[in-house]
DNA sequence: TTAATAAACGTAAATTTAACGTTTATAAAA
DNA sequence: TTTTATAAACGTTAAATTTACGTTTATTAA
């Protein structure tokens, strides 16, 4: 707002996108779910899924109806990555690319995807395939900001259905960082927070004892969310 | 890249600008540095200084450009904020503007800023005049960011002169995180990082004694940085 | 020589982390 | 009925870190 645009008329415009990033947990692994690109320029490489930013609708609500799109769910859980911008990052023409990242909480396994004739696949975060223009960097830089937020504030569990045992909580934080933790002092650690506690029903399906299904204490998940707190294990 | 835009050609353009917060330290307080805007509408309000993107230009360097505009210096701190996306949010037409935020590492109280004829003022992050569109909550969220990275990276001193004092270092945490400190666990938690490390030299500008200068270990800063440090006090 | 003072150094209790070992509840097998 | 197998749940301890203070040092001006 300033030289050298001396006034808006004259100011340039430009192609404006979304990109989703969408990670799923299946056992202690982290997945993300990629696309075939349907569109010229690079049809058929794997890609995210993305959209134009439509005249009327602000970047986060074109996000979100691609993320509904995909999965079917509103309100999933979304955040801003990071704006794309580099003029020749798409060789289709210069766009800039506002990428988001979202968390699914179902098994990873049993969804299939296919959005408008999309072929789509889960795969490990680790090993992502290669994907067109800078999305594989998008992907970085998602999987270090994932790590990011569930280090210090409580989202680990947006991974998971609303109601989950502590082992499946603990394989949901040994996917994100990537390496085993010690069940008892994450059971410790977890519990200690508050930000979980224990319903009366249990999981019967993993062993003869059955394990306690837990679920969020809201007002504390507030809490830690707005004051953030150490959930490294 | 998907439905609902069939090609590159047929999708809407849109004004694209970037907006800079700068912060600076002077004592223990955080400041941001404001401007007066000179172009309608709401001329002569209180704003950040921002610019539209150029086509042949990156988002990035837009940023970094206005920027140098303002400072006169290059390779300043810079890291993106946010990009804000709503339809209305400027009220001289749709412009998604990407935040930016740098911090200054000289005394805020000797610098003074004119950039083409734009009054500049220091001002206090805490008590901010109210500014121009969504500005505010820029600033609202880069307060926060700052103290998200400040806490577990490191770039308090990028707030400071190559070489500074263990007090002029506490300082700027203060600063930052907004309460005092103790300068006995913070010398001896800095020091234990290998962040900094002493010069032969001394600033003999506060105290009979003089204060050793420190300077960062750029070796260990390019370590902390990757993986991070838990810079709490 | 003393006084004043910022800078630098030191200590000890409380808390947290990290690395383990043990007990419990249950269903199926003996 | 008793035993066995096993995931789930619970417990212990040493080491490391944090927190909250008190003490000493180097220097110049009085």
């Amino acid at each position: 707002m300033k030289a050298p645009s001396p006034t808006y008329a004259q100011a340039p415009r430009h192609l404006l996108a979304v990109d989703c990033l969408i990670f799923g947990v299946e056992g202690n692994v982290l997945k993300l779910l990629v696309f075939k690109r349907e569109i010229a320029p690079l049809a058929g490489q794997w890609s995210l899924l993305g959209s134009f930013v439509q005249d009327q609708e602000s970047v986060e609500s074109a996000a979100a109806r691609v993320l509904e799109e995909i999965t079917g769910i509103r309100d999933l859980y979304m955040e801003q990555l990071h704006a794309f911008g580099q003029p020749n990052r798409d060789t289709g023409g210069r766009v800039v690319s506002i990428a988001y990242w979202s968390l699914i909480g179902i098994d990873a396994s049993r969804q299939t995807f296919e959005v408008d004739g999309h072929e789509a696949k889960w795969v490990p975060a680790d090993a992502v395939p290669e994907l067109v223009l800078d999305h594989g960097d998008m992907v970085a830089m998602a999987i270090t900001r994932l790590r990011e937020r569930a280090r210090f504030y409580p989202i680990g569990f947006e991974l998971l259905p609303p109601e989950f045992t502590l082992l499946q909580l603990l394989q949901v934080y040994e996917a994100i960082y990537g390496h085993p933790l010690d069940e008892r002092n994450f059971r410790k650690k977890i519990l200690k927070s508050g930000l979980i506690e224990a319903t009366d029903r249990k999981d019967m399906s993993t062993s003869r004892k059955g394990s306690v299904l837990y679920h969020i204490n809201h007002e504390r998940y507030l809490q830690l969310q707005a004051q953030g707190y150490d959930f490294a294990f």
